[in-house]
DNA sequence: ATATATATTTAGACAAAACTAAATAAATTT
DNA sequence: AAATTTATTTAGTTTTGTCTAAATATATAT
């Protein structure tokens, strides 16, 4: 499979779990960069490959072949951030690109042992779930912070917007995985909430507690 | 730069080292099993970005810029190999296409980060050494075991030939680097050596002793 | 020095993955 | 239901890196 082959696949899988639903020409275009004709021209490689279900002007779905291959792919993103954040003290918005690269690297054996060295993790430093060897994802219950009421208290288990921009801003804030949030108020003009996290006390407009997963405790 | 690129470099610099003198189209195009067709084709591409110097039928060699180029990509390679043995516990006779991969990711950051992780490695697995990251090679006083005489020890230091079939033979044997080897006897008709290496006495051919540095103690 | 063999380059073609422009299907509006 | 807009596909081109076959340069042998 080409790294071209890997990437469409790794984004139809992506669209697909958010949208759950066929998943459009444009869409994949979009979050590809790409033209609409360019995408056309690789979903019929990947039919032929028996990767996708494509029906002309219908979109696409993974099938069961394309869904594992795609998260083989994302298990080896996710392992490598997890490699690079934790050994080579990456911070956590410097390490998706680097990633995007090394997700292409072909060897079973290789993320296995890879797997095994970082102790089999089932998060990679944004909150997101590691798929297994088998391509099993474990599923938390987690929740937006913007779902939370006033007085409920959690912890920060991941984010939505893993752009650098993003993840600086929650660094400067002093938010990283793990920490302690309490609701204090919200609000209900703007949505923004009042919270402690980590003992600070501070203001998060609706952007950020839509962009922020939560574990209730 | 793109891979092919890359491994064009790293192959002519390979060449030019063993050789010391331009090298000739056929002799890629053997290194890298393709055709003399398809390499002159990359050597005008290659001298266009003035990464080598060449000369119609006249054989290239490296320039500045290409010969930095090329000790990036080995340093890349070796240092990725290191990481496979110590950390993933890889064996030496599995790690080289694995490093073949891995050379090709782009990120200095990256690199230096994982020479750091290492402690700063001198040599490969295979004891060859690893360019520094301002592309210096320390180079050690090494010899061939053929080149010994009769008494004389050493300790082996690294290899020649590093496929698989080769280090499994010297797995199977017990010789690995920093094994203490003594020279018993040579056998004038084929040059077959008796040797003592680590406390175990054994007969090993020419061949064997052509593919073996060893460091005089 | 000429003939022969070998090495190298050129010319033209192909596959992969992208693009533009044009055509067609599907969805939406009026 | 027809007209219009939007989405998708097709057709034809480009670039990268490869190939084969043919041409040409260099090296070797007689």
């Amino acid at each position: 499979m080409t790294f071209s082959e890997e990437n469409y696949l790794k984004s139809i899988y992506h669209l697909a779990t958010a949208k759950n639903q066929e998943v459009s020409t444009n869409a994949i275009a979009e979050s590809m960069e790409t033209k609409p004709s360019s995408v056309t021209d690789m979903l019929k490689k990947l039919a032929e490959k028996s990767l996708i279900n494509y029906v002309k002007y219908q979109g696409v779905s993974l099938t069961e072949k394309g869904n594992l291959a795609a998260k083989m792919i994302i298990r080896k993103h996710r392992l490598w951030e997890v490699f690079l954040v934790e050994k080579l003290e990456f911070s956590w918005d410097e390490v998706h690109e680097i990633a995007e690269q090394l997700e292409h690297i072909k060897s079973d054996k290789l993320i296995n042992k890879l797997d095994k060295f970082l102790n089999f993790p089932t998060e990679d430093p944004h909150g997101d779930p590691i798929p297994n060897a088998n391509g099993q994802i474990m599923k938390t219950d987690k929740k937006l912070l913007a779902e939370l009421h006033v007085n409920q208290t959690g912890i920060c288990v991941g984010v939505i917007d893993s752009s650098p921009s993003f993840l600086q801003y929650l660094d400067n804030k002093g938010i990283s995985l793990g920490a302690k949030i309490e609701v204090l108020d919200i609000e209900p003009f703007d949505l923004s909430f009042r919270l402690i996290i980590n003992r600070t006390e501070m203001v998060v407009s609706n952007k950020i507690t839509n962009n922020l997963y939560v574990k209730l405790d």
